[in-house]
Formats: structure tokens, C-alpha cells, sequence
DNA sequence: GGTTCTACCGGGAACGTTTGCGGTATCGTT
DNA sequence: AACGATACCGCAAACGTTCCCGGTAGAACC
């Protein structure tokens, strides 16, 4: 229950929109806003005495701010002497220069935007960790910002972005995203994005994946050569290119081997385990039962084998299955999984690599790239009879 | 090969400091200093004039930027029609507010540092995603620094979170961190700090921590009530308060039960792979070699599990095995792995939790707490025979 | 002794915000 | 008609930097 900060009654409050991460409140009788006064500025007074600025250095040494600031960035015309007394005195009141002063004059924040739909799985953690490393080499801090699969919060994370002047964004998309303003926008402000795995064909920006094709048609290839010759396939959202990728990859490598297509064969699923759960069930539950799936990830490989489990399905020997990315327990089920593998934390790395590259060149002044990275085949026990 | 920017010459270079994370040169022919040309201000200066700010929208409407500014805050002494007019110039326009310089007058960055030793293991990356998703709910961004377990890098990092101006910090320290004027540094410049995982003893500050006593005693005791008797301990560094309390775990157990201690079965080991694998071989090579082992963590269970299968020990017939952290692939090894189910997700969120209510209910006014968070026995196949 | 050059330093504007304080209409009241 | 209250808006300082421009001292030169 929020209280008028005026009048002190409860009836007639709105919310007015948000101010640095706290809400605003609005009173129709009063006709005042306000925000709760609890984080208020009690901790930062004591918090600004604390913080020595160059200002401070000048004048316990008794010279200019120029001074001090030159001196720190060792620019060329300061006396060596005056300089070892800058740093000195800044050692000894443990100065600490404010970045974001620095960055306000030097139209430069050294921050990068990293925009993902979740983080419920292995992939997109690890990637971020993987991209912020090589980011923090070269000298730039990361925001990281998640989606939720939610194409509007997709859009709220791109202002956000924009607000906090990332120099370039790393970005995978929505599995809902279809409208592609807020990633033109960036464009418009000039900021780089280089999209990754769930990337946006209607942009014309560089693109890091791994070769959803390829591999796709290399594991069901495999399948087909261990025997396999019902073989269905639970894919990803049609939205996705990946999914249409890896379908292709499917569908081609069964024309290759004149394994006609079975359309009941080919499920979508939608990214969840319990839908995986179903789509298994499914396919194993039908008469014609295939005898092997392939399947989008091995998250849903997984589940595909527990269903196959307990309907006392035996894999190998009356089931194959193979999947995608090599996801670290996928060597370690049982049966061990036959997988494609990602390399998920060489893709943050390349496609932070590909972005630096890209702002230190200009916006202007680079062509945009896509680095298909390989998918290789990983055997294993889950498709070998 | 560094050239002078002046002289042309490569002799008489050296690095004379870093500014903004560019290296800095310095020529001692010419006395000047100099940075590399290339990521110069080219591209920024493109950047500028797509970015609006509330000036543009002020002109644009013939009002000042002080009523511009209150509009966009919802101030109570602004026109609604004004306000109107100022919100659908700032979508016209495409305006972002800078959020540096707002940080700036406001003197709250809105940004929390995360200070990990390193990223190889699934721990830490699983941990920060999700104190990162709280943060983010709070309105905060995070800075992300790793010290790759060396407490010089660990000290840069500080200094890298000082001058980030962060509102408080999450931290895990370096097991070889001695020292902590660092740590004492933000306390001076009243940063709250919370650790998680490896705590530092000597600092008064809220702490997060899974029972580590309790875990190592209910693995152990599990082990004995299964009939191992001959139990051996692959430990971490001492410098470590973990390791120490896991450390007490076990010996308590044994206590408990009258087993008596041998201290060639208690190893230490130094959080490296390999260092596990020697460790183990060391133990499973002996004459009197031990019939179970409790290993600091699951990484080194899994080593551990695997120089078993080596020297052909049957694990758990011949050798009981169980371990710490319960990641992701102990429950798919053969045979799975019993160990102490740490709740990394929650570490995570609890920390930030708790820090972000420090930085709002101010520095001075908070009270220290230990979170401690219960280990849970997780038993699979590698203990019960 | 005047001139030029070099080495070094300071003043002050600028970056994009917020906000205290003061100002000016407008309106109702007496 | 005079007054105060109210509603709304602008001026300018401040946040902590960087950097252009100018200034001054001493040295070197003719």
C-alpha cells in the first residue's frame, strides 16, 4: 500500500512511470509525484566523501585539474617531477578515476551489449561467459541482457542498451521476434551487431553459427549408414533459421540416400523439455514406429531416450538417436549420445572477436561476415547397433 | 614493432601507463607520449550526431532542457500538454537518456561488481548468470571480473570495480589471496561486500556459503554406514576456508565412528585436473590402499572414478566413491556418482539478494549475516554396494 | 638586449544530465 | 484594484573528466 507523500492517503495513487530503476508513483489529489524514499540519497552522501577526485589531487598538491589529469594520462608536457607527485598523492588518497566522467567526455562507455533469450540452458551461460572474457581483454565491460523468449522485453533490452551507449551489441534472437525495428535502430545509431546461433536474415550484419546444415545432414547420414531407415526427426520453430537448417540438413541427406520422407515424421517442438517429453512419446507411440530420431539438441535428445526408456524401447538396438550441440552430460548417459558438436564457447568468442574488430574499424568502414563454423559428428553409442 | 608517432623511430619506445585500456608509449628522443592511432575517435564522431539528447528535443519544441528533463521524469510542475509534447518529440526523435551521465549528477551508477577467480568450471558461470538475473530485476547491471585465481589480477579487478563506481560487490576469492587491503579498500569507500563460496575470514562482511562441515560429515558417515572403513580424503588448498570446514567434516565422521585417522590417506589437492588424477592414482597404488574416497567436489570424483577404471578397481565394489557440488554430469557418469548436492543457482541468488539489500538500506545500517545454506546427500550408485 | 623557442602549466568550455531557486503569467479573493 | 496563491517554466550550477587555447618562465640564438 503506497502512501501520498503529501496527503498521506492511499486512495488516488498511480504508478507514473520509472526513474532509474525505481518507480514513480502519481497522486491525483495532490497532484504530485514522488518515489518511495527509502534508497535515497543517505548512502551516497557518506559514500561522496570517500571517493577523491582529481580536483582533490590539485589542490592538496597546488595545481590545476589540467595538470592532474595530463599527469595521469602521462601526456607529454608534464614535468617528470610534478608528475611523480600526481601519482603519489593519487596512490596516497587512493584515487580511482570515475569512468563514467571519463566516458561522458570521451564519448566512449567500453561497454558492449550481449542479448540473449534465456539462460535456462548449458548454451547461452556459457557462451556469455566465453564472449565476456575476450571482451575484458580488450578493455570492455559487458551488459547482458535476457530476453525471456520475449520479443518485448527483446525491444526493452534494446533501449536499455542504447541508454547505457554500448559501442556494439553481440545478439541472438527471440524465437518470437519478427518485427525488427529495435535492431535497425541500433543500426541508425551506428552501433555494430553481430548476431549469433539464432540469427536475424532481414539484417544485414555479420552472423556467427555453426554449420546447422551440415551437421544435420552428416548425423542423419550416420544414422542411415549404421542402418537406421525410419528415421524422424523433432525439430526447433519454424521461425528459427537454425531449425530450417537443420531440417534441410534432414530432408537432404534422406534424398540423398532415397529414403522417402515421411511428413508424421517430422515434429517441431518448441524448446521445452516437456514438449520434447511429448513429441518422443509421439513418434515412439505410433505404429509405424521410426527407428531412429534425430533430434534438434540434446536436451531433447535426452528426452527422447528417457521416453524411449520407459516404454521399454531398447537404444541402440530398436531405437537411434542422435542430436545436436554436444552438451557436456551428453557423453556421460547411458547410453553415451551421438551428437554434433557446437563448439558454444568458440561462437562467443569469435563473435566478440568479430564485433571488436568491427568498432575499432568504424561502422562505416567494414563489410559484414558470416563465420559458419564447423559442426562435427561425435559417435557414439546412442546410434551405433 | 612500435614506431614513434613523431620521429618514425622504433629505439627509444616504451610503455608509459595505460589510459582508458589503450597502452600508452612514450619516445625518449622526442619526450613524447603516444598511443596507437587506429581505434581512434573516427567512428565516434559518426556516432554523435545520431544520438539526440534532451537539448535536441528542447530546441526542437522552443522549451528549456530543464523542463524537458522533469517531463521525462513525470515531475509534478510540468504541463501535461508540455509533457505530451516532450514524450512524443523524445519518440520522434528516438531519444535514449545517457545513462553515464545521468550516474554522474545522480552519484549512483547503478552497476554491481562480480569478482570470481575463474570461469573453466561449471560453478562460477552457473552462479553469476544467476545473480545477474537478480541484479537485472533490481534495476542494476554487473561488471563481471575474473582474477584466474591470482591475487595481483584480483587486485586490479578492485580497482577496475572502484573506478566502475559499483554500488556494492559479490565476490569469491583466489585461493592464493593473502592479502586483502584490496577488499579493506572497498570497505573504506563504504562498498558493500558480500562473499559467496570462498569467503574471506577476515573481513566483517555478509557471507554465503553452503554447509560445508555438514556435507563432508554426511558424505563420509554415508560412506562408513555402507560398510567402507578404509576412507581417504583428496582435499583442496588449506588456504581455503572450504576446504578446511570439508576437511573437519570428514575427520569428524571418522571420529564419530571410531575410525581411526591415517593422515597418508588425506591429500590435497590443488583444483587442477591433472593434480586430481595423480592424487587419486597416488591413493589407489598403495598397499594398504584405501576401500572408499571423499573428494573435494565432483570434478575430482569424477577423475577420481575414471584412475579406478584405469587400474581395473570396481567402483563400488572394490572403491566407494562420492563427492561435493553435484554438477550436472554426476548423475550420467557409470556409474553415477553419489555426492552433496551444493545449490549453485541459489548461492548465486542469495548473495545478490543480500547485497542489493545492503546498498539499499545503506552501508552504515546493516548488520553482517552468514548465510549458510544446507547440503543435501545425494546418493547414487558409486557408494552403495 | 631583443627575439624565438621550448617546457610547462592554468583557465575554462564541453560532455548530458538533474535540481534548487527564482521568475512570470493567470486566476480567484477581498 | 490590489493582493496572494497557484501553476508552470527557465537559469545556472553541479557531477568528474578531457582538452583546446593561451600564458609565462627560462634558455638559446643572433
Amino acid at each position: 500500500m503506497i502512501k501520498c507523500a503529501q496527503c498521506k492517503q492511499v486512495h488516488a495513487i498511480t504508478k507514473a512511470g520509472i526513474v532509474r530503476g525505481r518507480q514513480r508513483y502519481h497522486c491525483k489529489d495532490c497532484h504530485v509525484y514522488f518515489t518511495l524514499p527509502e534508497a535515497a540519497a543517505a548512502p551516497v552522501a557518506e559514500k561522496q566523501q570517500a571517493m577523491p577526485t582529481i580536483r582533490d589531487i590539485a589542490t592538496a598538491l597546488n595545481i590545476s585539474k589540467s595538470t592532474v589529469s595530463r599527469a595521469l594520462q602521462a601526456h607529454s608536457d608534464i614535468n617528470a617531477q610534478t608528475r611523480k607527485a600526481v601519482l603519489e598523492m593519487a596512490q596516497k588518497l587512493n584515487y580511482h578515476p570515475n569512468y563514467m566522467a571519463q566516458s561522458l567526455v570521451n564519448k566512449k562507455s567500453n561497454t558492449i551489449g550481449i542479448l540473449v533469450p534465456e539462460f535456462v540452458n548449458y548454451y547461452f551461460p556459457a557462451l556469455i561467459i566465453a564472449a565476456q572474457e575476450v571482451a575484458a581483454e580488450a578493455g570492455y565491460n559487458v551488459i547482458i541482457c535476457q530476453s525471456q523468449e520475449s520479443a518485448g522485453t527483446e525491444k526493452a533490452n534494446v533501449d536499455v542498451l542504447l541508454s547505457g551507449r554500448v559501442e556494439g551489441v553481440i545478439a541472438s534472437m527471440t524465437k518470437e521476434t519478427k518485427q525488427y525495428d529495435h535492431f535497425r535502430s541500433l543500426e541508425q545509431h551506428n552501433i555494430p551487431v553481430v548476431f549469433f546461433n539464432r540469427i536475424c536474415e532481414a539484417m544485414n550484419t555479420s552472423r556467427v553459427t555453426v554449420n546447422d546444415y551440415e551437421g544435420a545432414y552428416k548425423g542423419v547420414e550416420h544414422l542411415i549408414k549404421n542402418g537406421y531407415k525410419k528415421i524422424a526427426h523433432i525439430g526447433g520453430p519454424p521461425s528459427l533459421l537454425l531449425s530450417q537448417n537443420r531440417l534441410n540438413g534432414y530432408l537432404d541427406a534422406l534424398k540423398k540416400y532415397r529414403i522417402p520422407v515421411q511428413e508424421k515424421y517430422i515434429l517441431p517442438y518448441n524448446l521445452t523439455g516437456r514438449h520434447a517429453t511429448q513429441c518422443a512419446q509421439k513418434l515412439l507411440k505410433m505404429r509405424d514406429r521410426p527407428d531412429a530420431i534425430f533430434c534438434l539438441n540434446d536436451i531433447c535428445t535426452t528426452h527422447t531416450l528417457f521416453a524411449a526408456k520407459s516404454l521399454q524401447i531398447q537404444v541402440p538396438q530398436q531405437l537411434g538417436i542422435a542430436g545436436f550441440s554436444n552438451n557436456p552430460f551428453s557423453a556421460h548417459v547411458e547410453p553415451a549420445l551421438t551428437t554434433i558438436e557446437q563448439p558454444i564457447q568458440e561462437m562467443g568468442r569469435v563473435a566478440m572477436r568479430l564485433l571488436i574488430d568491427h568498432i575499432t574499424k568504424g561502422f562505416g568502414k567494414y563489410k559484414p561476415v558470416h563465420r559458419i563454423l564447423p559442426a562435427k559428428l561425435v559417435v557414439r553409442q546412442s546410434s551405433v547397433r
